[in-house]
DNA sequence: CAATTGCGTTAGAGCGCTCTAAATCTTACG
DNA sequence: CGTAAGATTTAGAGCGCTCTAACGCAATTG
């Protein structure tokens, strides 16, 4: 009981193939009782035209392809609702394959969507290489968002994360913090662009940098602190890689007794939804997530349509949102 | 500059088209000369099989449809990884929509996996009625991830979510609760099993169920505890339709300047990440979701290859996860 | 050395749809 | 009433690949 055809509608219907696929596309000149004859005989039958047949007809897909570097972090889903939401507005579907933070896999869902013949391949938070990148684009326009770096051939929608973190900063200083220590993101991707805004902030404010290895998660949050409070005096105020590394530096802190925020201000970075929930109240600084997915979307489209062939970058402005996390530092 | 077909390659490398599709489905019976060959042209050209006319040709497609109810929940990220896992074992491809919590985009992303051919429907927590689904079903084989309801016509993967309640009952009065409140799931389509467990239990041990209508997140948590604060006395734990609510109900504890869980014992439902935030500590009930999430493909495939008919329903065991919302209550 | 076997290779139909060009049917007008 | 202009409808090629059946050729065999 194969799925029914163009063929089998047609015949239904008493009419030609062509009609049918003129009625399917809702095409104008199809008069008004062959379009209820077509569609009746469609509903009957549960008739559903088959993609890959008009994809290999018409040489086009309408779909786009897009890779996030790991389903299970909250910050790339509002990404990906702009992303669903633009490509709608322009009738494209959008194929969502899992990086799964392995850049193999990645170059693997890569694979995947050309093969799909995507039109366009949008890459959050990409684990892959230049070289990858590269390649990518060099077959269908490709676009990156959330990753700081520049992407050669690639058009780039990111936020300025040296400001992001100067933003943290100047916040902490406004409130009277002087002794600021930065705890990094290691190897993640956006880590030194985040530690270069703080560091060129700090000094521009005359204050003395401070940098502690962190990592991307809670874990690695502890281990920082915990070798901070035995080796090296206590900070008034710590600026996180991300919200998760801050989370972890506030169970850190109160474990040994520091009190958030009048002994230490904390403050994160994303504000993913741990930083909302009422219980942290993470002071955080914010990437306009949905509009990024837009922007994304009209980037590439735009080169789709109007066949533009330099690489676009676009620097959006993080902002801050202030919680319960900072408050001014303790009188000495 | 279209890109390169199986003819472009075939020419290139002088043999015949036919020839190149046996490579590419890397064949037995094609002498190593030719294949490599075949193979440098393909490199050559940036050759790549285009998969809507493999999928046309061979009538099937290896790939897998599935649908999310929402990226933004961090339960279903590991669904997916399970899934996503099975499905590589099986050589199967997972196309993943997002349902947006909003039943009517699930019933488009239907659609869409439909005219795409796959060969299974995964939905995972799906918003979508019974009539859906059996419309579903009827064309593909269905399974339906995190939904503790039946789904008539298709397979169910599932956590007993009453069992689940009663644990938490039970870890409860093991600490020597017996005033316990459920805020609940309200709307919610697990909510009902969950308050059903709750009620049982206490009935089973002799005490008196007070269930208040809660909701899926924080806020709901908030006017559920406000209000028990007003006109209501305040138990002595907390049993919340998930974690989400649990982690409101914890801040609007401690903004009462109640402390958790001296004052108030809070266990959640999902074991989430939030759970897991050490700032949190969440006792919370857990659901094997890779697990659920490998069953699902499995069950499901099964009844492709092995063409079963009658749908199954696999029913796994919530477990408890002790952490430190949760303690004795304080003595009268 | 002719016949048989088997391996490697290829021709060609067909998958379900779109699209162009041509065929057919209406309608309007002189 | 004949005909040109439009409006509808249809035939048929072609999209890139797989698959069956058949073919060519070398190795094997009696």
């Amino acid at each position: 009981m194969s799925r029914p055809t163009m063929e089998t509608v047609a015949e239904r219907a008493g009419v030609s193939g062509a009609l049918v696929s003129l009625v399917m596309n809702n095409s104008s000149k199809v008069s008004e009782a062959k379009r209820q004859a077509v569609l009746h005989a469609a509903e009957q039958l549960g008739y559903r035209p088959n993609l890959h047949a008009r994809n290999l007809a018409q040489a086009r897909t309408k779909t786009l392809g897009m890779i996030i570097n790991d389903i299970h972090n909250p910050f790339f889903a509002e990404v990906v609702y702009g992303v669903e939401a633009a490509a709608d507005d322009y009738g494209f579907d959008v194929l969502i394959l899992n990086g799964g933070r392995d850049a193999e896999r990645e170059r693997r869902a890569v694979e995947t969507h050309l093969q799909f013949q995507v039109e366009a391949l949008i890459l959050v938070g990409p684990k892959l290489d230049d070289d990858d990148i590269i390649r990518a684009s060099a077959v269908v326009p490709t676009v990156v968002v959330a990753s700081g770096r520049d992407n050669p051939g690639a058009d780039t929608i990111t936020t300025d994360e040296e400001r992001g973190a100067a933003l943290a900063v100047q916040h902490l200083v406004e409130l009277g913090h002087t002794d600021i220590v930065h705890i990094d993101g290691a190897a993640n991707i956006s880590s030194r662009a985040r530690s270069r805004g703080y560091e060129k902030a700090m000094r521009s404010l005359g204050l003395e940098p401070r940098i502690l290895r962190g990592g991307d998660d809670e874990a690695d949050a502890e281990a920082a602190i915990v070798n901070l409070a035995e080796t090296d005096s206590m900070p008034t105020a710590i600026f996180a890689f991300n919200d998760l590394v801050a989370a972890g530096a506030l169970s850190t802190l109160e474990a040994a007794g520091l009190r958030v925020p009048d002994d230490v201000s904390v403050v994160g970075y994303d504000n993913t939804f741990i930083a909302e929930l009422n219980h942290m109240s993470l002071t955080t600084i914010n990437q306009p997530r949905h509009q990024m997915g837009q922007l994304a979307i009209r980037t590439v489209l735009e080169r789709i349509e109007d066949d533009r062939t330099e690489p676009t970058r676009i620097d959006l402005a993080p902002t801050l949102s202030v919680r319960r996390s900072t408050a001014p530092p303790r009188k000495a």
